[in-house]
DNA sequence: AGCACGCCGACT
DNA sequence: GTCGGCGTGCTC
């Protein structure tokens, strides 16, 4: 008999929480149940169970009851918490941060304080402004609600003071509140009254509306529809879908109704759509997927992931297809992961056809109450199924994971940035894998170099996909050099090269389509010698310098390190220095004028904000719609389009003077991932690469498309500049709580805050600096990777790393690493 | 996250 | 002298 539960509550705390479960509840309280409990002063939340027990807790706190729980059921599986627990700790986050992501909001219920006013209130003493402003936020109708919407209506920011200042005086009175969770959709439906069941009383029914010919109608249609006699086929029919069938208005079913030959009742619906069209076989597959196909089952015999590394449209969704297939019909279930709900149109559309009801769809931009019900499908429904979703889609409750494949596996958005738990969504894949006993298919054009470092080093397997399908060509690679061009002044004032003009136009008069790829829509991000295309690097970290216009200064954003504008160039001494960079508005303006007949579409986060104008662009540009097509990143990810034959990489310098020690493979990855856009089937397609250094090893592997030996340059130069920097470390030596360490760091964040603040502001800071201050370290230390930078930081991170190295702590997180230290 | 407690600056 | 800013610490 258990009489306390430690739960977990979706706030940013370390700790978990021992409440009394009443004894009525006591046999439903289990680990992995949703209960309401009172926590802190007022407030109510949904927490998680994660232990029953017996154990008396210490006295000095009173132990509250459990308010109610949720589910006569667990909501969460077995291997769900552990999972939990491995994110909090590997991505150093609280365990509430983890319950908080993985959770849709519909099953996280709180309370909310409202604020009610009272009628009768008459002051007996003039009001303060604030609170007369917030008594006038109350309309005539208007005599209840929030505190946030009273916040927001009076643009107060203290706003709990004078609510309570204001209820003292008996203005207002104030309650907590649930707010709704998850709704169940209903819809009303329509049956035969069973007294008129039987064939007789169906005479019966039809004599009665002899005269009602509509009604006869309305009624031969839902019997069509129900098969009413046959009691193994429905026996009901959707109100709106019996109108819709029978052409007939409400008020015509009403008199069936009040005839008591129909009756009408309210039913609980899905809001997933059903799908009940005829499935179809996958394609069979060419004999180099086959052979990729059997590959990959070998390397699952003996390996838990697998990365697929197949070049652009050679058909590996057809390997997956034929993968989900497998694992499904021997009982498990898939997770194919999408780096973006953008792409999962096209997609969705493929895997329906094959998958029909067995295929879930789950991201962020479902409604709440629709995520909900993806859950709950998952936790009740039977059989097995196929979850296609995005990053957040891991935490859904799996019973038996055989495969996730995470495709286009290089990309970033796969690794959550910013509200904590930050986790890579492939990384804590593989691990949710392997706590279900199931494999990981990792699979890209260009893969992650992370990802094929590990291949190389055996921990992945590797199989390769190097032939196009359908024999397509890759497209030929023009490379223009626009510092020559710009020289011999045969390109002024204009963002486009002659070739590239030329190219445009022949494709437009062809009646074929452009992509313009120009990963930028701002303006301005660094500065360059118009005359020799110098740009200023960080002498210290070798990444180019932003351009802080307000300040007239360059900055590193990686050290700080932080430099005045040159007046001229130390490279030729040129005074031509200017801002460098344009982004997709100044394109689609330039190309208005270049071609004013051409329908052009801009494609960036700026005009794709929502998914429906995201849509919208990539349909009306697949129809043809649209002849050009100007945009960033995004128009990269795996989209298929019938009709390009000219892809335009405006500047490809802009892609590769970013601060961060990625910058390379990513550009290299964003290239290879644009040109594929072109050429497919039976056309050749052509890219125009326009950059100033035609030189660089990068621009010379795109073009000749060399993936490997980008890899291992990079790996080189990576090793040679100590990247990554030893992130993974820093933590572990806070974690660690090292004195002697600590200490060394205290002092360099002294140092450093002097550095960045100067003594006037911050007065002497003086080691040793507090455990929180050195969780601020951390933060810097991730944002600028101070430690690859300072030789000091890397010393001590040398000595704790062969200390490390014996740890077993150090050794498990080394095995499903972010960033191996390479 | 919220909320309370506590300590310093600008105001009726 | 008080109001109110936000830094710190706690919530079973």
């Amino acid at each position: 008999m258990s009489t306390y539960a430690d739960v977990i509550l979706p706030l940013p705390l370390e700790n978990q929480y021992t409440y009394r479960i009443p004894a009525d509840l006591e046999p439903l309280v289990v680990r992995g149940s949703r209960v309401i409990v009172h926590f802190g002063k007022k407030r109510f939340y949904t927490a998680i169970v994660v232990d029953v027990h017996d154990r008396q807790p210490q006295t000095d706190y009173e132990v509250k009851e459990i308010f109610s729980i949720l589910d006569a059921t667990p909501i969460l599986r077995r291997p769900q918490l552990r999972f939990w627990e491995w994110i909090a700790s590997y991505y150093i986050c609280k365990l509430g941060d983890v319950y908080k992501a993985a959770l849709p909001s519909g099953l996280k219920l709180e309370s909310e304080t409202t604020v009610t006013y009272n009628p009768d209130f008459e002051a007996d003493a003039p009001l303060k402004p604030n609170e007369q402003a917030v008594l006038d936020a109350f309309g005539r109708n208007v005599l209840k609600q929030t505190v946030s919407d009273l916040e927001k209506k009076t643009g107060l920011r203290n706003i709990v003071p004078i609510i309570a200042s204001l209820m003292g005086k008996g203005a207002v009175s104030v309650s907590e509140e649930l707010k709704q969770g998850f709704v169940p959709k209903t819809q009303t439906y329509v049956r035969l009254h069973p007294d008129w069941a039987t064939e007789d009383r169906m005479q019966e029914a039809f004599d009665a509306v002899k005269r009602a010919k509509k009604q006869e109608q309305l009624l031969v249609c839902f019997l069509d529809l129900t098969h009413t006699l046959n009691p193994v086929l429905r026996q009901e029919v959707s109100k709106k879908e019996l109108l819709e069938k029978s052409g007939q208005s409400a008020a015509i079913l009403d008199g069936l109704l009040k005839r008591g030959i129909l009756q009408s009742y309210e039913k609980e619906v899905s809001r997933l759509q059903a799908r009940m069209c005829r499935l179809e076989e996958p394609h069979a597959l060419t004999d180099e997927q086959q052979a990729a196909y059997g590959k990959i089952q070998d390397v699952f015999a003996e390996k838990e992931v697998c990365l697929l590394h197949g070049v652009t449209s050679s058909g590996k969704t057809e390997i997956y297809i034929h993968l989900i297939r497998q694992v499904l019909r021997s009982g498990r279930q898939v997770l194919y992961l999408l780096p973006e709900i953008a792409i999962t149109t096209q997609i969705t559309d493929r895997l329906v056809k094959i998958f029909g009801d067995q295929l879930l769809v789950y991201h962020s931009k479902f409604s709440d109450n629709e995520r909900v019900e993806v859950w709950n499908k998952l936790l009740h429904g039977k059989g097995p199924m196929l979850v296609l979703g995005v990053r957040s889609s891991i935490f859904l409750p799996f019973s038996s994971l055989g495969l996730i494949i995470v495709d286009e596996e290089h990309e970033t958005t796969y690794k959550q940035q910013d509200p904590a738990p930050r986790y890579h969504a492939r990384n804590a894949a593989i691990i949710l894998a392997q706590m279900h006993g199931g494999k990981v298919l990792l699979g890209s054009a260009t893969p992650s170099i992370d990802s094929y470092f590990n291949a190389m080093t055996g921990k992945f397997g590797l199989v390769e996909l190097p032939v196009r399908y359908g024999a397509a060509s890759p497209p030929e690679m023009i490379l223009v050099n626009i510092r020559e061009l710009k020289r011999r002044k045969q390109m002024k004032d204009t963002l486009f090269s002659p070739i590239l003009v030329e190219k445009m136009r022949q494709a437009l008069e062809a009646g074929q389509q452009v992509i313009l790829f120009q990963n930028r829509r701002g303006f301005a991000p660094m500065i360059e010698c118009k005359d020799c295309g110098w740009i200023p690097r960080c002498q210290h970290c070798d990444v180019s310098m932003t351009y802080h216009k307000f300040h007239q200064k360059l900055v590193c954003h990686y050290c700080g390190y932080t430099i005045r504008v040159p007046s001229e160039c130390p490279e030729c001494h040129s005074v031509n220095i200017r801002p460098l960079g344009f982004g997709t508005e100044k394109v689609e303006e330039e190309i208005a004028s270049l071609f004013p007949a051409a329908r052009t579409a801009r494609m960036d986060l700026d005009t794709a904000r929502t998914r429906t104008a995201y849509e919208r662009i990539i349909g009306d540009f697949e129809k043809q719609k649209t002849d050009i097509l100007i945009g960033t990143q995004m128009i990269s990810k795996g989209l298929d389009f019938g009709h390009v034959s000219v892809v335009g990489i405006l500047n490809a310098d802009g892609l590769m003077n970013y601060p961060d020690f990625r910058a390379h493979e990513r550009a290299f990855q964003l290239m290879m991932q644009v040109s594929g856009r072109t050429g497919r089937r039976d056309k050749q397609g052509v890219v125009v690469l326009q950059t100033s250094q035609p030189d660089h090893p990068l621009i010379q592997m795109v073009q000749q498309r060399t993936y490997k030996e980008m890899v291992s340059w990079q790996l080189t130069e990576r090793s040679m500049f100590r990247y990554p920097p030893y992130y993974r470390l820093i933590i572990l030596v806070l974690r660690s709580k090292n004195p002697t360490v600590l200490d060394e760091l205290s002092r360099l964040y002294a140092e450093r805050l002097r550095r960045r603040l100067g003594d006037r502001v911050l007065g002497p800071v003086t080691p040793p600096v507090s455990y929180i201050q050195l969780l601020h370290i951390r933060k810097i230390i991730m944002k600028i990777e101070i430690a690859a930078s300072i030789p000091q930081v890397r010393e001590i991170l040398e000595s704790v790393q062969q200390e490390m190295r014996q740890s077993t702590e150090f050794r498990q997180l080394l095995v499903h690493y972010d960033v191996d230290p390479l």
